[in-house]
DNA sequence: AATTTCAGTGAACAGTTGTTGACAAACATT
DNA sequence: AATGTTTGTCAACAACTGTTCACTGAAATT
C-alpha cells in the first residue's frame, strides 16, 4: 500500500518513460493510452464531463443519478466506485474544478493592466468570454451555490469566499480605491461577485441566438457594476468613536 | 361537469351554511372539517407543507420524490394526483406562494412611511423578521432560483421580476431618488433584490444560535445596501446625443 | 330518498436506483 | 518470468420510484 503511493509519486516525477512498447497499430491513428494512471484519470474526467453534459441539458446536479452518469460516460455503473465514493464526492471534484476556473479568470483579469477608462466594460467582456468558454463550470457553481446538498453548498461557498478574498487583495495591490478599509473592500468584492454570478445565471439561461436580449442583459450587468463602483468611490469609512 | 364548477362557485359565495351537523364529539376538541372543498384544500396544503418541510431538512426541491412527499404528508401516493399532475405542478404552486410572500413583504415595507434617517437598517430588520417567519418560502425561492428544473426556474424568475417592478414603482411613488430614469430605477431594484436573496441564502444557511455570526452577516448586508444606494445617489444619467 | 360526484385507499406493475461480490485482463513491481 | 495490483466488467440484489386501475364511503346534488 505504501509502495503503491510511492510508485505513483514516481510516476508524476518521471514525465516520459520513453514508451513506444511495440504495438501492431500505428502510433498516430489510434492514440494508444500510455500509462495506467493516465487512463484512470481519463475515465475519471469523462465521468466529470458526463455530469456537466447532463447539467447542460437542463438537469440540476442534485437530481443526477450515479447510473445516469456512468451511462453518459460510457462505462459500467460499478466503475464509478473506482473513482468516487458517492455522488457527493464527484460533486466536490466539480467544485474544485469550478474554483480553478474562477482563479484562472482572476489571472486573466490581472493581465489587463489598468487603463482606467472604461475598465468595467472591458472586464465584463473578458468575463463574458470566460462565461461562454467554460459555461458548464459556471452553470454548476451558480446553480448549486444555494441549491444543492449541504456539503456541496458549503464547499462552493468556500471557493467563492476564497475568490472574493483574492480579488480584494488584487484591488489593494493595484492601489484601487485606496480610501477603503480592508473589510469594506472585501464587502465590495462580495457584492461584485454575487452580481457576477447572478449575471452568469441570467446569461447562461438565455435562449441561444437572441443577440438583442443578450445585449440587454450585458448592458444591465455593466450598469449594475458601474453603480456599485460609484458607491464605492463615494464611500466614507465611519470614524471610530474616540 | 359544468354543474360542478357552478356549485363550487356557490360554495365560495355562501360563507357559512350554518353547519353543526349533529356529531357525537364536541365541537371544540375535534375540529370536524366542514365542507369537502375545505378538506381538499387542507390536504393540498399539507402536500405543499410536506415539500417545504423536507427542504428545510437540507434536501433540494429537485431531488424530492412524489412518494416521499405523500409519505411526509401522511397520505397514500395516489392521492397526489388528485391535486397535482406531477412534481413540476406542485413546484409551480410553491412558486406562487413564494411570490405572494414577496408581495406581502412589500406591503409590510410600505407601512414604514419614510423617516429617511437609517431607513436601510430598519428595512433590513423588517426583512430579517420576514425571513425567519417564512424561512421555508425564502429557502425555496432563493434555492431553486437558479438550480431547479427549467420550468420552475423561469416561473421564479417571473415572480422576482414582478417583485422588482413593483418595488421600483413604489420608490417612484415615494419620490425616492427622483433623478433616476425608470430604467435605472429598475436596474437598481434588480440589484437590491439579488442582494436580498443572496443574503437570504447566507442567513438561512447559518448554524442556529450563533448570534455573532448572524450579526456579522446582517452588518455586511446593511453595508452592501448602503453602498448600493450611495451609488444610486451619485448616479448621473447619460445624456442622449442631440 | 335516490343518485351522482369525488378525495382518498389498496394492490399491483414495470422500470430504475445504489451497492455488493466475484472475476478477467492489462498493467506494474519484484 | 513470476507475482502482485488495480481498472473495468458482469450478474444479481433489495429497495424504491412514478403510474395504472378498480374500489370505497361520505359529501353534494338532484
Amino acid at each position: 500500500m505504501r509502495y503503491t503511493r510511492y510508485t505513483r509519486f514516481i510516476k508524476e516525477v518521471i514525465v516520459d518513460k520513453g514508451g513506444g512498447k511495440s504495438s501492431a497499430s500505428g502510433r498516430s491513428s489510434a492514440p494508444e493510452l500510455a500509462t495506467r494512471d493516465e487512463r484512470k484519470l481519463r475515465t475519471r474526467s469523462s465521468l466529470l464531463d458526463a455530469a456537466l453534459t447532463l447539467m447542460q441539458q437542463g438537469r440540476s446536479f442534485t437530481s443526477l443519478g450515479l447510473r445516469e452518469i456512468t451511462r453518459e460516460a460510457g462505462v459500467v455503473p460499478t466503475s464509478f466506485y473506482r473513482h468516487f465514493r458517492d455522488m457527493d464526492e464527484l460533486g466536490l471534484a466539480l467544485v474544485d474544478d469550478g474554483g480553478a476556473t474562477l482563479r484562472s479568470l482572476l489571472r486573466e483579469a490581472r493581465k489587463e493592466s489598468a487603463p482606467v477608462s472604461d475598465i468595467i466594460r472591458r472586464s465584463v467582456t473578458i468575463y463574458k468570454e470566460f462565461l461562454l468558454d467554460r459555461h458548464m463550470h459556471f452553470m454548476f457553481i451558480a446553480g448549486e451555490r444555494s441549491g444543492g446538498s449541504p456539503v456541496i453548498r458549503s464547499a462552493i461557498r468556500n471557493q467563492v469566499n476564497l475568490f472574493v478574498l483574492e480579488m480584494s487583495q488584487d484591488l489593494r495591490r493595484l492601489n484601487f480605491l485606496p480610501h477603503l478599509s480592508t473589510a469594506t473592500l472585501q464587502m465590495l468584492c462580495g457584492l461584485v461577485v454575487n452580481t457576477m454570478l447572478n449575471a452568469a445565471s441570467d446569461i447562461l439561461d438565455m435562449p441561444p441566438d437572441e443577440p438583442t436580449l443578450e445585449q440587454e442583459l450585458l448592458d444591465n450587468f455593466v450598469k449594475q457594476l458601474r453603480l456599485i463602483f460609484l458607491g464605492a468611490i463615494s464611500w466614507k469609512e465611519p470614524v471610530a468613536k474616540p
